[in-house]
DNA sequence: GTCTATAGACGGATAGAC
DNA sequence: GTCTATCCGTCTATAGAC
């Protein structure tokens, strides 16, 4: 389709458009960045992105699909560990938390190759309004989804499976303000010194499984706790 | 500056204007919407933009005024509330959290009066790039997050203060993810049925609660739950 | 593979009649 | 307050020389 290069010789235009189209996307979004922003940060010429990518729409993909499919591997890979050392046994809900959050931490805390910018804007993206991106960002996601759903289904039996839905998806939104914020707590003026990315990983991981383990609201019936009491 | 109307009027077309905006820059963001979008939908002409606001920015920021203000000035109120209550006694936690957190669920669960549309847009809003909106928006939340945060201090003092802002900002980011779930949670494909917003209340003070009490990460010292022991 | 030049559409903003 | 007509800038994408 693209009239894109073979694979292995990896002309290095084509990453340096990567590169800086990342860059600019985190920082002012994908319609106010333009193709001659991209292309004048990334030293090379305008008609050299319709080249590599041919539209603006497959660069965007092209910037996501190159990390998303690599994390959400490492993911996956994580959780098959797990269940390989668990043999048929439940798996505590901490250790699928970890494998989903703490592999998405783990590049966020990559600032040399760019793994921090792409999960900033990873996180921007999820409430993107963008349709072209919320159908291959839902794509890209459906596998892990529905695995890592099913994890937890099995570790927390006794817990409604929408109130888990909703828990993953208050976890995602954690971790999503949890990696912007560590350039973006600018907002919170003065008193805000404290952002080691060493720090934030326990940081966040005690705020998700505290409220992943909450009691369940009283309109419903039964407690989150029985399924999982360790660091309890 | 802007040569709109004098106050009272409240001529139509102005509100039109602002409602159609505000359902435009959820759906597509503020830089794809365009001035003539915003316009042919709220049957006005392309001209009157201009006449009520100045510019696009001014309209953005007219959008967000509407409502922010108001919202604060309620967040604020609420707490005013709980401090004449205590008379001096430190409040609980959550009581702090359902006057910060409650009153924009509140809102947000108003779907007639565009409360809802609002409320996404101001969740995503949080991590828009927008350097203007960015200043914006740090102007509108700096008193509301300084009465807010001291207030949680006072009610958690053995709990340090890095860690308070870290959880504060992590609760904004479950929120802005339970808020824009409820339309956007089709990214879980099928299994999810439940988006009543009756029920997405007590499901996320729950989860709030939950990470806001959690125990602190191993490297830091003592525990968080000493501050707040009600619905334990 | 990289460049210049340009087509063709759309953006925000404004002038000036009514 | 509302309209039409228009200025002028920027956008994506492409054609075609090198």
């Amino acid at each position: 389709m693209t009239p894109g290069p073979s694979r292995s010789p990896a002309p290095e235009t084509r990453d340096r458009i990567l590169d800086a189209a990342e860059g600019l996307f985190v920082e002012h979004g994908f319609e106010a960045t333009s193709m001659r922003m991209i292309t004048s940060s990334a030293g090379a010429n305008i008609a050299a992105v319709n080249y590599h990518f041919g539209t603006k729409d497959a660069l965007i993909q092209e910037v996501f699909g190159r990390r998303l499919t690599e994390l959400n591997r490492q993911r996956l890979a994580a959780l098959d560990r797990l269940q390989a050392e668990a043999k048929g046994e439940p798996l505590k809900p901490s250790r699928i938390v970890e494998a989903f959050f703490g592999t998405a931490l783990e590049l966020a805390a990559d600032t040399e190759h760019g793994g921090h910018t792409f999960m900033r804007l990873l996180g921007r993206t999820y409430t993107e309004p963008n349709a072209f991106v919320r159908k291959f960002m839902a794509e890209e996601y459906a596998e892990v989804l529905e695995r890592f759903l099913g994890a937890l289904y099995s570790a927390l039996p006794d817990v409604p499976r929408e109130e888990i839905l909703w828990r993953f998806h208050f976890m995602m939104g954690a971790m999503s303000y949890a990696i912007a914020g560590t350039d973006s707590l600018q907002l919170f003026a003065g008193s805000f010194d404290d952002a080691d990315p060493q720090r934030l990983m326990p940081r966040l991981m005690s705020f998700l499984l505290g409220g992943l383990r909450a009691p369940l609201a009283e309109f419903a019936q039964g407690a989150v706790q029985g399924g999982d009491r360790e660091a309890a």
